[in-house]
DNA sequence: CATCTTTTGACAGTTACTCTCAATTTCATG
DNA sequence: CATGAAATTGAGAGTAACTGTCAAAAGATG
């Protein structure tokens, strides 16, 4: 679910936060930030690494240290522990589409609530950088094991089967769908409408139009 | 359809082709063929270009002029106008998951009696390599967008709704999980059962296991 | 404060890919 | 078949994303 921005660290994590630590992620933010804005300004082919690392202020290196690809600085994505549990959490009863409906409801509230502009930005690059979608696919992809995980827990099949390896996977390839169509549309939808008919067409298929 | 050998362009083509395209059939076949070779014998990543081009007996720029990115080499697909064709041709009243069974089946079966070892090489390939993964994602997207098209002919909807986007892209999701599927397990199983297996996912939903 | 561990930056090297230009080859025509 | 136009090729220079190594700096620990 690359293209929802990344969820904060609830507040009462972890208290005793070494300073070594804490560094760490004001460099990963900050190799972050250089990076939205300096694709803001130039787009992204011509941001190079190099002056991302100096607006960092961190070398080259470190940049390659915390992101192994330059995609990656702009997908990396922290949800799925998220909405794992919130899958797990669900009612058992629930239909799968239930389930996630409320799961990308949760997911997409928060996202919207935190960052909606890095949202934005992160869809639109996946829309145009080739290499960014390559990433996003990459990441849904791992996203559709999980729900896989999920799914096989809820409905007593293989997990490795190929039927439910199917079916995660085309859930997973409608949902991305949304997101491209989200960005190609300029954003003018409400991204949690959009969720919506997907599933709703995930779900019971396509509407008859002819009548 | 990027897991599919291309097909041969009929005997009957066009007789008059001028030695000029002759010889650059003959070119992007030596390099493909040099190709499969070197990844058969060190893998993909320790194949460079300018190994290719010289078993190829050309200059590294004739191979970037040929194939845009190294995975091209090994992903390039033919077979669009052939299912979109074959896709067409079917009697207006077939259901949609029998016409893709159909068409599925008639571009399985000439790929895999044409060139079942390099089908093979390229899942397998797929799964292993992540640059090849992704290029062989954006070929199904494109592949996507055909059947959307052909999708809206036959259902009278609007081939930009959201709702035939999310369709073709969740067909496409499970088609791609099939082909993975078949190079994880070692090209254990026929691909054509698999993909009927697949189909009867997407047009009736999981089986339920419980009973 | 001394030492042990982790993180960082500098540097060198590889490779995919781009661009440009001149040489060669094919084609069409007189 | 000679010739000029057009297409194809190869050589070479350049860029940028990575990789790997190693010594210096900074943080943790007793």
């Amino acid at each position: 679910m690359t293209f929802m921005t990344a969820p904060r660290t609830t507040p009462a994590d972890r208290p005793p936060l070494g300073l070594r630590e804490r560094k760490k992620i004001k460099t990963r933010q900050a190799i972050r930030t250089a990076t939205y804005a300096l694709i803001e300004e130039q787009g992204y082919d011509a941001t190079t690494i190099e002056q991302i690392a100096d607006r960092a202020e961190v070398s080259p290196s470190t940049v390659f240290r915390y992101f192994p690809a330059k995609e990656d600085i702009v997908v990396t994505d922290e949800w799925d522990p998220v909405i794992m549990a919130e899958l797990r959490a669900r009612p058992q009863d629930e239909s799968w589409a239930d389930v996630l409906r409320h799961v990308m409801r949760t997911a997409l509230d928060l996202s919207l609530a935190e960052e909606p502009e890095v949202m934005r930005l992160r869809t639109r690059l996946g829309v145009e950088v080739p290499a960014v979608r390559a990433r996003m696919m990459e990441s849904m992809a791992v996203t559709g094991r999980l729900l896989r995980e999920a799914l096989a827990e809820r409905s007593g099949l293989d997990p490795d089967s190929l039927e439910l390896r199917v079916f995660a996977m085309s859930v997973m390839g409608g949902l991305m769908e949304v997101s491209r169509y989200w960005a190609e549309t300029g954003h003018r939808d409400d991204i949690r409408d959009l969720v919506d008919r997907a599933l709703d067409v995930l779900e019971h298929g396509l509407p008859s139009a002819k009548p």
